[in-house]
RNA sequence: GAUCCCGUAGCUCAGUUGGAUAGAGUAUCGGUUUCCGAAGCCGAGGGUCAAGAGUUCGAUUCUCUUCGGGAUCACCA
């Protein structure tokens, strides 16, 4: 309808005979928006507003000659004329119960297959091997695996890469005290709690000087591919990833052991990467260590800010690895979108690592390089956040802490499910009450971790969209009638069915600016709208013939596959009862 | 020193190519269950959108300055 709308200003823009042209940019950003009150109709263009300044006219005036311009359209009733001159759309009822009747019989909803399936590279989760998952990984993670989603419903080509720390000179130090480890132990392993095990790898590197010997002799061992220790490192990764496996499928992440692209992947492409970086006169040597400068960004001093892509003592930084990565992306991969789920910290890393993949010829102007940023969780002493001893907070800890308060609460509410149903409903509202507690958020602000906040069940959280939900599902449960074709009788019912046929847009800005909270906030207000819609319009007793409650029962099954379809985008699932 | 991000109700947050009276949740107070699930619904109070200036028909949104918080800037990632 938006569409239609913006092609019968354009039309009726070309039918006046305007005194003077009107620049072509100003009508690319003709917009017409969703009324945010009804009383402005369903629509709402400010073109007039746009052209009066550039044509010498009155607004209002204006905007008169392009309604008397329009050409006919049966959908629209009333057009009017508001404010300092914008355009209000009211839409005739029948197009809209047409609209929701079109999206029952759809199984995308009214979410249109993209014209242009672009290969996306979405890079997400990231955890580190032999650290645990902690509080803080669940942005990446959850957010990243969000918008994965909806980019897939929309018919994208999506390459998960979880680029997991496994790389770097700490290994020969993990490797050493997991070869003590092993040695002391005759009865396996246990390796569930990995802070602990980082944490007394690095004591004994700092008190034992034969340990941090052997750990050093492990690390250049490592680099130059020596079977016994790459064993052992191979190890401690599979160790942490069949830990974070279990993590993800509890958090219901769609990411799983063939998505992992970790540093030590892109390893043996970073000498090619320097040489050619060398060869093409962007990285020079400067103090022993290869280096590109770039005048695009300053350094301390304020001169052009050096970039390291190999040390003195040939290493090569994560840098080189972020380079290479482009470079596997677009070259191999042949991704035309790269996005990275990253922490906001690093935004200026990447920036510089991405320009020198441009400038090396890695990714053409035609690929977009988008970093999704997103800030930090913050104490609430509104500083980085830690626990009282310093720590951080273990992911698993808050999710069974989420499913202890969950279960408390089906207590004192009296629930009667049992046994494996009941447990699965914990579950679902657990994970899903800590996962829209992130979701739900602008992912670009830092925002304050708090245990109370994060384990809400009430007000814009998930196990309010489960509810309505539920409540549906109820209803159907109850229902002898079928349900039948939509009529629009009441404002209740008005405003549910613009909600509902919002949904595609919802979805389309997800994908386009990569922000779950988009979707979040749409499902939160489509939910506020069918609770309303409940409390006014009785379903099953609502009227003598069978109509009313058959086009109301359209409207609850379309609601409940909105919020179903909406909330599996994000990860996060239904139930029928709660 | 330079660059980037942020500052909206007591608290936690929406408000994104500038748009109509700045919105939710929470907390506080009041109302609402012989009627489809009260994890709900309705109502009240609560704001100098950090401050100031500019741009314009119109600024929370764009520009500049100041204040406050955070991040980043050569061999960690």
């Amino acid at each position: 309808m938006k569409e239609q709308i913006s092609s019968l200003i354009k039309e009726s823009l070309k039918a006046l005979s305007l005194k003077s042209e009107i620049p072509p940019a100003l009508l690319q950003n003709l917009r017409v928006d969703r009324s945010k009150d009804k009383e402005h109709g369903d629509f709402a263009s400010n073109i007039a507003l746009v052209l009066a300044k550039p044509l010498h006219q009155n607004p209002r005036a204006l905007a008169e000659q392009i309604i008397s311009h329009l050409p006919p359209c049966a959908d629209i009733v009333k057009t009017e004329i508001a404010g300092p001159g914008f355009i209000n759309f009211f839409i005739r009822r029948e197009n809209l119960a047409a609209t929701l009747m079109a999206m029952l019989a759809d199984d995308q909803l009214g979410v249109r297959q993209t014209a242009q399936p672009e290969t996306v590279v979405a890079d997400y989760s990231a955890p580190n091997v032999a650290k645990e998952m902690a509080v803080h990984h669940i942005r990446s993670t959850v957010i990243g695996d969000a918008v994965v989603r909806a980019l897939e419903f929309c018919g994208h080509k999506v390459i998960r890469a979880n680029h997991i720390g496994d790389w770097g000179t700490q290994f020969g130090m993990l490797i050493a005290y997991l070869e003590r480890r092993e040695n002391e132990s005759s009865a396996g392993l246990d390796l569930s709690d990995f802070e602990a095990f980082y944490r007394e790898a690095k004591a004994c590197y700092d008190s034992d000087l034969d340990f941090a010997q052997k750990a050093r002799r492990y690390v250049v061992l490592l680099q130059s591919g020596d079977e016994y220790c790459h064993n052992m490192w191979q190890k401690l990764v599979r160790m942490t990833m069949d830990q974070n496996q279990r993590i993800y499928e509890r958090l219901n992440v769609t990411l799983s052991n063939k998505d992992i692209y970790g540093e030590s992947f892109y390893n043996e492409m970073l000498p090619q990467i320097v040489q050619d970086l060398e060869q093409k006169g962007l990285a020079v040597r400067d103090e022993g260590a290869m280096v590109v400068f770039l005048d695009e960004f300053k350094g301390k001093d304020g001169k052009a800010l050096p970039v390291i892509v190999q040390k003195q003592d040939g290493g090569y930084l994560y840098t080189t690895t972020d380079i290479a990565c482009v470079k596997y992306r677009v070259g191999t991969l042949h991704a035309n979108r790269l996005m990275y789920f990253v922490d906001s910290r690093q935004h200026q890393h990447l920036e510089a690592a991405w320009l020198i993949a441009r400038k090396a010829g890695y990714a053409p102007d035609s690929v977009k390089i988008e970093h999704e940023a997103f800030g930090m969780m913050l104490g609430k002493d509104g500083k980085p956040f830690k626990t009282r001893s310093g720590g951080t907070v273990k992911l698993k800890d808050l999710l069974d802490e989420a499913e202890s308060r969950v279960e408390q609460l089906l207590q004192q509410r009296g629930s009667t499910l049992e046994g494996e149903e009941r447990a699965q409903v914990v579950r679902n509202i657990a994970i899903g009450a800590v996962k829209y507690a992130d979701l739900s958020k602008n992912r670009l602000t830092d925002y304050v971790f708090d245990w109370d906040l994060m384990l809400s069940f009430e007000g814009n959280t998930a196990p309010y969209l489960q509810y309505a939900y539920s409540r549906i599902r109820s209803i159907f449960r109850k229902a002898t009638l079928s349900a039948g074709p939509i009529v629009l009788s009441s404002d209740a019912e008005n405003e549910l069915a613009s909600k509902l046929s919002a949904f595609p847009e919802a979805v389309a800005q997800v994908v386009d600016k990569a922000m779950p909270h988009l979707l979040c906030t749409y499902l939160y207000e489509l939910s506020g709208t069918f609770m309303r819609f409940y409390e006014a319009c009785p379903v099953l007793k609502a009227g003598v013939g069978p109509e009313l409650a058959q086009s109301r029962l359209s409207l609850c099954e379309l609601t409940a596959r909105v919020l179903r379809q909406g909330l599996s985008l994000l990860g996060i699932n239904v139930m029928e009862q709660m």
